[in-house]
DNA sequence: CTTGACCTTTGACCATAGTCTAATGTTTAT
DNA sequence: ATAAACATTAGACTATGGTCAAAGGTCAAG
């Protein structure tokens, strides 16, 4: 059995270990088992548990969402459908962010395109993306 | 010429007055005319400007992030090309947004499939998502 | 000319996600 | 055996992006 102190754990997965110990205080990690001495030691495991958090949250879920996912996962009530109707709400979130993202992306490839690089800003182009909203610049016709 | 007081302005943006004179003092937006009673006026144009902040940051992008273009847009010192640097550095962090979404929405899609919806949560393999980190499943084969 | 809807400011408060400090205890290495 | 490196707690502090409340001034309609 591997088993690791905070520190270790906390390095392992690239995280501080005051992260390690706010995930404990807001649930998102089990509470782990303590030496005679009071020091936190954890499976090898929750590396991937953390890395995980980390990841995820990179990718704009909440802590509240993640522990949300855990709490499905480990909740012996839990059904599958549960799980299936959680993703598929994510999937459309996903979906849209992915959209709007990609709306921005060609407005500012379009930009750099039209936008040389010489001269005064004020002849660039990203004035007008700047003063429309995305959407009105979405269908914006030269 | 229209103008707007501010609750019109917040109005029409779909933001709260407060956020309004949140972001003017962010600096966000440029501290607007007075009437002679202290009232704010803006002009029609900074509902497009609010609107802008709005979906910018919906994006993903920071206040500051979004500050900082407008000024460069603002700066008679500004060239094209910082404008130009400024755009593709985002360019790059939007395609990497969109990938890293793009994974973990593969991942989520395959998770629907599998989980059918029926029987114990245990059975779900979102369990093996959630267990190993998410560049780990992605060279993950069976 | 008053009522209600609007505006003003200052400053406190909230959630999210940590980050740091102080005071103290434990383990490891030389 | 002692110093360095690590651990513990409670609680204060940070940044971001607002949101709300108090106490008051202004404007438009009846």
């Amino acid at each position: 059995m591997n088993e690791l102190t905070i520190g270790k754990l906390a390095k392992k997965a690239g995280v501080t270990i005051d992260t390690v110990r706010f995930y404990e205080r807001r649930g998102l990690i089990n509470e782990p088992a303590r030496t005679q001495s009071n020091y936190r030691i954890y499976p090898e495991e929750e590396v991937a548990h953390l890395r995980f958090i980390k990841k995820a949250k990179e990718l704009g879920f909440s802590l509240n969402e993640i522990k949300q996912l855990f709490k499905l996962q480990d909740d012996p009530k839990a059904s599958k459908s549960d799980v299936k109707e959680w993703t598929e709400i994510k999937i459309w979130e996903i979906r849209r962010r992915i959209e709007d993202l990609s709306k921005i992306l060609s407005a500012l490839e379009q930009l750099t395109v039209s936008c040389d690089g010489h001269g005064p800003v004020s002849e660039c182009p990203i004035i007008g993306v700047l003063s429309g909203d995305l959407e009105e610049s979405k269908q914006h016709h030269p």
